[in-house]
RNA sequence: GUGGAUGUAGCUCACGUUGGUUAGAGCACCUGGUUGUGGCCCAGGAGGCCGUGGGUUCAAUUCCCAUCAUUCACCCCA
């Protein structure tokens, strides 16, 4: 029986992981540029963390948890939570009453896989807390957006806002009686859903019931005055800064801890995964969990592997290539190995990144290994180099050019330096 | 958990007429064409229990059943 890697986790390997290093990379840099700090968590938690901070009724911990057989730990289904833990259990808001802080990890769900989703994907989380003021909610929608720009791939942005405690209830009534005046025309999920999630209605796929639900109220129109002046000032906030978006009355949240608030990036080049980031308000959670009363939180996650999609559909070049080698020394016979591996590592030492291999090849071989490793210059060490004491450095951007010849010691490479 | 599609070489895929003896291609790999010089080209080579198990048959990669895997979609979500 062969063994395999098992369904929904997959291996990144060389050739495509170049790809993971420039969105890592990429991402990076615009985090800092954003003034964010990066934080690393565990990966196993307690599972009652997540229960309490995702909710015990969400199909993520009811049925996609991966939770060890004595069910008191499990593998973070997402990142928001292990942040919050880990903000409050270090103290770090007395520390520092704004946090600003990003993490990148995988994240484990027992589904079925398919297109853009695995049983272990992973995220780019942004969590800031302790504001509450929408110019941050504008500052997260921005790098979100910057970070996209950066990678040259295209989604649009669509903005909604949840309401809070104060003002949810009265739409969720209202919401509910349009629901129910026409119940018995809805989709067996949307029946099911009005029972349990009522706002999960509205982003029904079914083409009849979003139909039905068309002229649906819109909890815009149901914010309280606090909330509804947030939404404003967001909105304001982006148009400020040129961010086009698309208000969604119909987008809502798949967790219970968000408010005010959300927003989403998507595409329509990924087939049924439409959404490629997504986050907003979460003010109530960090109490929840244990955390100074009152502190705001707001936050977002990025889907790596779907936005790795994106990057190998976009037009933008992003060369999977190889990594250049500086040199590959080509060893001959027994003693021009032993010679090769000696001299690798003394330029090793020397800051050179060097190639060989000891398989006992022919030269023509070896050249043809140091081609495909992409070296910019080979050095060749064979019984006449030995005997004379020089080897052989040949250039291999340039056909051209000509051999010559170099003592076989680091000292005599220093030259390459300015031209690699 | 439910439904559809697909399983043939390392990868991407053909062919296999209503079953019949040696199952092919491209890319990749190895060797040679240059007793020690890469990319291109040419020649050669290696590599397959035709996903697995069972059934029908003189004979199954081919037909039937089951099973597993992959994949897309539903659900849900990044």
């Amino acid at each position: 029986m062969k063994i395999k890697a098992l369904k929904g986790f997959k291996d990144i390997l060389p050739g495509e992981v170049e790809l993971w290093q420039i969105l890592e990379n990429t991402a990076r840099t615009v985090f800092e540029q954003y003034n964010f700090h990066e934080i690393r968590v565990p990966v196993l938690e307690e599972t009652a963390l997540f229960q309490r901070a995702i909710g015990d009724t969400t199909d993520i911990v009811e049925k996609e948890m991966y939770t060890f057989v004595d069910k008191k730990q499990t593998l973070r289904p997402e990142g928001t939570a292990s942040v919050l833990r880990s903000v409050i259990e270090n103290g770090l808001l007395v520390q520092k009453p704004v946090q600003r802080l990003f993490t990148i990890g995988p994240m484990f769900r027992h589904e079925r896989p398919q297109k853009g989703r695995l049983r272990q994907f992973h995220q780019l989380d942004i969590e800031v807390l302790g504001s509450k003021s929408p110019l941050l909610d504008t500052e997260l929608i921005s790098l979100a957006a910057m970070l996209f720009s950066e990678l040259g791939i295209h989604v649009s942005l669509e903005l909604n806002s949840l309401g809070c405690p104060k003002c949810r209830p009265a739409y969720r009534e209202a919401l509910l009686a349009f629901i129910n005046e026409r119940k018995d025309k809805l989709c067996s999920d949307c029946q099911r859903r009005s029972e349990t999630n009522p706002l999960r209605v509205l982003d029904c796929k079914v083409p009849a019931d979003r139909e039905l639900m068309a002229d649906a109220p819109s909890i815009q129109e149901w914010l309280c005055e606090e909330c509804g002046d947030h939404f404003n000032a967001v909105q304001q906030g982006l148009e400020r800064l040129g961010i086009p978006f698309r208000l969604n009355k119909f987008m809502v949240r798949g967790l219970d801890y968000y408010c005010r608030t959300t927003f989403e990036f998507i595409t329509s080049d990924l087939g049924a995964q439409a959404a490629v980031a997504a986050g907003g308000r979460y003010d109530g959670l960090a109490e929840l969990l244990g955390g100074p009363a009152g502190t705001p939180g707001i936050g977002f996650a990025m889907g790596m592997e779907r936005i790795i999609l994106l990057m190998q559909q976009s037009e933008k070049d992003f060369q999977e290539s190889v990594e250049p080698l500086d040199i590959y020394i080509a060893g001959l016979g027994d003693k021009g190995q032993k010679e090769a591996s000696r001299l690798a590592w003394e330029l090793r030492q020397d800051g050179f990144s060097v190639g060989l291999d000891y398989e006992g090849r022919s030269l023509k071989a070896q050249m043809k290994l140091a081609n495909r490793e992409n070296a910019s210059f080979v050095f060749i060490i064979g019984d006449e180099e030995l005997a004379t004491g020089k080897g052989v450095l040949r250039n291999m951007r340039d056909r051209d050019a000509e051999q010559m010849e170099l003592e076989l010691k680091a000292e005599a490479f220093y030259f390459l330096d300015d031209l690699l």
